[in-house]
RNA sequence: UGGGACGUGGCCAAGUUGGUUAAGGCACGGGGUUUUGAUCCCCGCAUUCGCAGGUUCGAGUCCUGCCGUCCCAGCCA
């Protein structure tokens, strides 16, 4: 299957980097990822991620992470910390640690250089009026009355805001470009905003913060940034990226490439959206199981390979798209199958008892931890004479091909040997509460016998040795495809109910209690799950079902 | 109804400066192997590239028109 091996996925931006180091215009490719710390990341950073860091490793550049945190109103350390961890978890080492804040100086004074050449200006209308003059998608904008202000006052005005002379939003500092241009970006964006809020890098040193257009280009000119790459909802601001950058002086002029960002179906993906799943307790955190959030993805089980590799198939282009949470889920299935250790769980028990295994004995097999990799090894399995089986392998009146277990039918015992249905014990209202077998001592695992066909395999745990496991049975967090689509209804109307299903005591192996948090387990025929941070005691592990086995008997039963 | 962008099979997506059989993955269908109805292995799956014209010996790739979808009127990023 794909993994990091397999070669590199032709895209437009790849071909982009691969000619300018065929022309020369770059010997060495350096890229940003910039996530405002005002949020935690999730699946879709994490696209932009492999982007960023991915084209530029694949040609021998660097990448720095750069935190956007010119709105103090909005960023805490507390968020970049996560994001870091995230964009290392992921499998990332950035070569320099950068902040739009490290450049504030700069930033500053090539906002007095703009003003000194006559570019930028001193507006003092307030927002409304700021807003109404700015005109419509199809009319054009009128000038501010303040646009004509002379270099010495707009010099004056721009250096008392910075000193904290005036109120939020009494001045603010803007590109003079054209009012009238078809482009909303281009007519007169405000490049500096009065905020006398402390920065959580910064402290109380600024009144004044500069806007993303302002800091992102120039940042990443500062960086010698040869490629930012950004969504496709920055294509409007490319006329400004640049018009900023031949304006002040520098020899450094990065080239904004866009691309669409991925989407997901049954989930949402906006950081406010999230948040407000997280404030309004929705879910039990950022790194709720249910959440495509890094954090959340990781708790989920998710591997970080998983989630490369993920993006790695979907590929980058400019087609907005959205792509089956089914494809995801299947790239954790892949990565999974190829490393998971086997284990035996019964999620939901009914006992069997061999009432031809001696009583009060047991014994302990020795089963292979991944038929397919032998190099993995083996582990011990105990058994007994009584033992679990899962209750939907059994059936009294089974339909046709029904392979499992049915009375008076034989079965296969995964790892043991073959046994026969001779009995069903119901209590009064006729639940069974027991199934009586006898097993055949001539098919055990590694005896010729074994080699008899039987149509069925199922898994079991021993009563004896079973630990007592709560397991999280995880769904989409939505039961639409798209929850955002109805425009009468608000996307929380369309939450799943049943995105959390939680098993209090499902058996499972003992091999599990040995495993630590984040450790994953395929749970033969039934799927992926991973140990959970609230796994305190190995006697009664937590454990989080990343995705399910594909189940064609399932799907054969729809 | 201003501007910017996108439209290749169910979902992604590759398609070098037009050259002739339209990659690959996922999904799907069929078959085989199998002590996981999992995995794995075969085979199949767009006479066609939003639509309509045009240029050309030849067009997904060029031109014209049309249709559809997305983004932009924060002192957010």
């Amino acid at each position: 299957m794909n993994n990091d091996q397999t070669p590199p996925v032709s895209n437009f931006i790849r071909n982009i980097v691969i000619r300018d180091l065929e022309t020369g215009k770059h010997d060495k490719i350096i890229t940003r990822f910039p996530p405002e710390p005002n949020g935690h990341l999730h699946i879709g950073h994490a696209k932009s991620i492999c982007l960023n860091f991915g084209i530029a490793a694949e040609f021998g550049g660097t990448t720095n992470l750069r935190f956007d945190d010119t709105n103090p109103l909005k960023e805490s350390e507390d968020f970049a910390q996560a994001i870091m961890a995230d964009v290392r978890w992921l499998g990332f080492e950035w070569n320099e640690l950068r902040h739009a804040s490290d450049y504030f100086h700069q930033l500053y004074e090539y906002a007095v250089y703009l003003v000194k050449t006559g570019k930028a200006y001193v507006d003092s209308q307030d927002a409304e009026s700021m807003r109404s003059s700015r005109g419509t998608l199809t009319e054009p904008g009128t000038n501010s009355p303040y646009r004509d202000r002379s270099v010495e006052e707009n010099l004056d005005l721009f250096e008392r805001m910075k000193n904290g002379e005036f109120a939020d939003g009494e001045h603010v500092l803007r590109a003079r470009i054209d009012m009238s241009s078809s482009n909303m970006n281009m007519r007169d964006p405000a490049i500096y905003r009065i905020r006398k809020v402390p920065h959580h890098r910064t402290g109380d040193e600024w009144n004044i913060y500069p806007m993303y257009d302002w800091a992102h280009g120039i940042s990443d000119a500062i960086e010698g940034i040869t490629h930012s790459l950004c969504t496709l909802e920055f294509e409007d601001h490319r006329p400004l990226y640049d018009w900023f950058l031949e304006n002040i002086i520098t020899d450094c002029h990065p080239r904004q490439i866009e691309f669409a960002r991925g989407n997901l179906d049954f989930t949402v993906m906006s950081k406010r959206k999230l948040r407000e799943l997280v404030e309004e307790g929705h879910v039990s955190g950022w790194d709720d199981p249910r959440m495509p959030t890094i954090a959340g993805l990781r708790r989920r089980g998710y591997t970080a390979r998983s989630i490369r590799n993920f993006w790695k198939d979907a590929g980058v282009a400019k087609a907005e798209s959205i792509i089956p949470m089914g494809v995801l889920e299947n790239a954790v299935r892949s990565d999974m199958n190829e490393h998971a250790p086997r284990v035996m769980a019964v999620l939901d028990p009914v006992k069997v008892v061999l009432t031809n295994y001696p009583e009060g004995e047991s014994e302990w097999l020795q089963a292979p931890s991944h038929p397919q990799n032998p190099e993995m090894g083996t582990r011990s399995v105990p058994l007994g004479r009584e033992i679990w089986i899962e209750r939907g392998d059994f059936m009294e009146d089974p339909p046709r091909k029904f392979f499992r277990l049915r009375p008076g039918g034989e079965v296969r015992l995964r790892n043991a040997f073959i046994i026969k249905c001779t009995d069903v014990i119901k209590d009064a209202d006729g639940n069974i509460v027991e199934i009586h077998c006898e097993f055949d001592p001539e098919s055990r695992s590694g005896l010729p016998g074994a080699a008899r066909k039987v149509k069925g395999t199922i898994h079991w745990v021993s009563v004896e040795h079973a630990l007592d496991a709560e397991v999280r049975l995880y769904d989409r967090l939505f039961n639409v495809a798209n929850p955002l689509a109805d425009k009468e209804k608000d996307y929380r109307e369309f939450l799943n109910p049943h995105s959390l299903d939680m098993v209090q005591h499902a058996k499972v192996e003992p091999t599990v209690g040995e495993g630590q948090p984040g450790d994953y387990y395929q749970f033969e025929r039934v799927g992926y799950f991973t140990i959970d941070e609230d796994s305190a005691d190995s006697a009664h592990p937590v454990l989080n079902r990343t995705v399910s086995l594909r189940d064609s008997w399932a799907k054969l039963n729809r």
